[in-house]
DNA sequence: GATGACCTGTGA
DNA sequence: TCACAGGTCATC
């Protein structure tokens, strides 16, 4: 599910709900989903007495840093990852994954000394958590990127350039959805070379990229963009009509206008 | 870079 | 039963 916009709206429940609060109790009851050579025990030692006193985000990926100097706590959210605290959870409900709350689904969490609790919920265990991320393995947000930053990256890439937005660690934040929704909005076929793009192309881009982020964002989550109408097999572009395409591209299904995108 | 793997739920 | 899903990783 989630790409940066949703990853923000948990980010800001983290912020509001969950800092400042002391952690009595940590609950990894699924080993496999503590990633990247931490252990459960890590995490429980790591964390029990400890307190939230930074939610942050890069991209996809939330970070809740720990007080007195210690580790740094990575939340993913994988494709159908949700954080809830106090039993409050942010923004719409996912498009394409369950909303149930089985207790089974919940894969990781703390409960905190005052009673209250935060879970990351998530039915497809594709989610993570993890210790002190190497935060150099992202490129900057994508709502931070600037003109000439992306550019550079670019003209150095023959990659589809659908393919070289979602790299996350090129620009970090942009999804399956998001891509397809700045691409269409800028008139620019997801399946061209990046560094066929002109001059004038980047700066549409870099300029589209920003508002669709802002846009979307506003109006609740990734699933909220104008070219979702049309993303059905057999659809037609709601802006010209045309018809809309259906293919792979750098592995994920992809769709584009015949007509306006070129 | 494209591909398949990871995992599990949903709907046709 | 199958195809598909808003993500990421290892592998050729």
């Amino acid at each position: 599910m989630p790409e940066m916009l949703e990853a923000e709206m948990a980010r800001v429940v983290l912020d509001d709900r969950a800092l400042g609060r002391q952690i009595a109790k940590v609950h990894a009851p699924d080993a496999w989903f503590v990633k990247r050579g931490a252990t459960p025990t890590m995490v429980r030692s790591a964390l029990r007495n400890h307190r939230f006193v930074a939610a942050r985000r890069i991209g996809k990926q939330l970070l809740l840093d720990l007080d007195h100097d210690g580790p740094t706590l990575g939340l993913h959210l994988g494709m159908s990852g949700r954080v809830i605290v106090d039993g409050v959870e942010a923004g719409d409900p996912l498009l394409y994954a369950t909303n149930r709350d089985d207790p089974a689904w919940r894969r990781f969490g703390v409960t905190f000394s005052d009673g209250g609790s935060l879970w990351l919920r998530d039915p497809r265990r594709l989610g993570a958590v993890e210790l002190d991320p190497d935060e150099t393995r992202w490129g900057p947000d994508a709502s931070e990127a600037t003109r000439s930053y992306l550019a550079g990256l670019l003209a150095n890439s023959s990659a589809p350039i659908k393919a070289l937005l979602m790299d996350q660690s090129k620009i970090a934040g942009l999804g399956n959805l998001l891509t397809d929704e700045t691409l269409w909005r800028t008139g620019i076929d997801p399946a061209r070379s990046a560094r066929s793009l002109t001059r004038d192309d980047v700066a549409r881009l870099h300029r589209t990229m920003r508002t669709t982020v802002r846009t979307l964002g506003r109006r609740g989550g990734s699933h909220t963009g104008d070219h979702m109408a049309g993303r059905v097999p057999g659809g037609a572009c709601p802006r010209d009509g045309a018809a809309m395409l259906r293919r792979q591209i750098g592995g994920r299904t992809t769709y584009s206008c015949v007509l306006h995108q070129r």
